[in-house]
DNA sequence: CCCTTTCTGTAAAGGTCGCTACAGAAAGGA
DNA sequence: TCCTTTCTGTAGCGACCTTTACAGAAAGGG
C-alpha cells in the first residue's frame, strides 16, 4: 500500500517517539506526564504528536499495547504456557519479575501494576484494571488447569492462589520502584514461591492462632 | 489555653473537617483531590481551608498524620508489640490488614500504601516513602529481635521477611482497592502467612527449579 | 455603642493543563 | 514551475489548578 507518501515526510520515528512515551508514562505515570513533557523527550512538536497519535489518552493507549506485546508484558503469559506444571510456572514468574522489575535500562516495577494503580482518569483507570483482571484470570485458569489434570489435589483453591501470586507480584513491582534491589527482591520471590507451593500442594502448614 | 478566643468564630469543627479531608485524599489521592473538591467536601470556602491548615500540602501532612495515628496507621506497630513471637505478630497483621483493608465505613486498602505510590509531588513521594520505609524497618526490627532472642534460627533473614510482608500487604492493599472481596483477601492472607512462618522457621519447602 | 479581631464568601490573579488554528516548509505529481 | 499534500513551529484558546486580595459578617472588650 502507498510505498510513496504524498506530502512532507515526517521528521521522526513513530516507534521510537512511541518508545519514550512509554518510557516517560512507565516511569511517571499517565496524568503526571504532560503533553508538554512529551514533546519535550520524543523531541518534537504538539500538533506533530497529535497528528501522529490522536491524543494523549490514545498515545497512552498505544504505549500501552507496546508494552503489553513486548518481553515484559507477556513474560507471565509465557511461563503459564511454557512450564509443565502452575508451581512451576508461578516459580518462574516470581523469579522473572525479581529480574524485569529491577532491570536498569528501563524503569522500575510493572507498568500496568504500578503506573496503573496511580492513575485517576476514569477510562485509564478502567483499562488498567481490565488488564490486571484479566492476568489474574488467565493465571486462576492456570491452577485450575493443574486441577482438572490432577497435578494438583482436588481441595486447590485456584482463585486463592492466584490472587496471592498477583498481591506478591504488585508488592514487589511498588518495592522495586522504591528502591528495593534486585538481590532483595529475588530472596523475596524465593518465599513467596515457596509459600504458593506450599499452599497449592496442600500442605499443612500450621499458622499461630485460630 | 486561650479559651475565649477574639474574633468571629469558626463555622466549621476543625476535626470533622480534617477526617473528611482524609477520606477524599485516601480516596483519591493527592494530586487527584482538588481544593475545589476538598471545599465541596469539607462544605467551607477555599480562604476557610487556607486559614485553617494552611495550604493544600499542610492539609494532606495533617491527614496523613491523623491516619498515622489511628488504628489504620497503627495496628502493625500494634501486632508487632503485643504478639509473642514475630511469626505470630505477622500472622495477626495479615488478617487484620484482610479486614481493615475491606472496611465498608472507609476508603479500602492503606493510604501509605496505596495512595502513597500514586503521588507525584515530590514532597508528597518523599514523606510516603519515608513512612514505608520506617515500617519496613520496624518489621525487620522485630523479626530480628526474635532471632537475637533464639526464637528463631540464626540463619534467619530479618530483611527478606519482612519485604515480603511489606509486599504482600501493598499487594493485598492494591487487590482491594481493585474491588476484592474481604473473604479473599483473607484466603490470600493465610496463605501469605503460612509462607511467613515456613521461611522464618527454616523449614525447607522445595520449589521445582534450581 | 464603637473598636478590634477573626472568620466568611466573592472573585480573581497567575500558572499549567490538553488541545488546535494558522502559516510556512518540504516532499511528490503534472 | 506550479499545485497538491502532508508535516512543522508559533502562538494561543478555554478550562482548570492553587492561592490570595478584599469587603462584609460575627464575635468579644471597653
Amino acid at each position: 500500500m502507498a510505498t510513496k507518501q504524498r506530502g512532507r515526510p515526517r521528521s521522526f520515528d513513530r516507534d521510537e517517539a512511541l518508545e519514550k512515551a512509554l518510557h516517560a508514562f512507565w516511569q511517571h505515570g499517565y496524568e503526571a506526564t504532560s503533553v508538554a513533557d512529551l514533546t519535550r523527550v520524543l523531541g518534537i512538536g504538539a500538533p506533530s504528536l497529535y497528528a501522529a497519535f490522536g491524543d494523549k489518552k490514545a498515545l497512552f493507549d498505544a504505549a500501552v499495547e507496546a508494552y503489553a506485546t513486548s518481553d515484559n508484558g507477556t513474560f507471565i503469559d509465557r511461563a503459564l504456557a511454557e512450564e509443565p506444571t502452575a508451581v512451576a510456572a508461578f516459580t518462574r514468574i516470581l523469579r522473572e519479575a525479581a529480574v524485569g522489575y529491577t532491570a536498569p535500562d528501563r524503569p522500575r516495577g510493572c507498568m500496568v501494576l504500578s503506573v496503573g494503580v496511580s492513575a485517576t482518569t476514569p477510562e485509564v483507570v478502567a483499562k488498567m484494571r481490565e488488564l490486571r483482571a484479566l492476568n489474574l484470570a488467565v493465571m486462576t485458569a492456570r491452577v485450575q488447569a493443574d486441577v482438572t489434570a490432577g497435578v494438583l489435589p482436588p481441595g486447590t483453591d485456584p482463585e486463592k492462589l492466584a490472587t496471592y501470586a498477583g498481591a506478591v507480584l504488585q508488592g514487589m513491582s511498588a518495592q522495586a520502584r522504591d528502591g528495593a534491589d534486585r538481590e532483595l527482591l529475588q530472596r523475596v520471590a524465593e518465599v513467596a514461591a515457596a509459600g504458593f507451593a506450599a499452599a497449592a500442594e496442600g500442605r499443612e502448614v500450621g499458622a499461630s492462632g485460630a
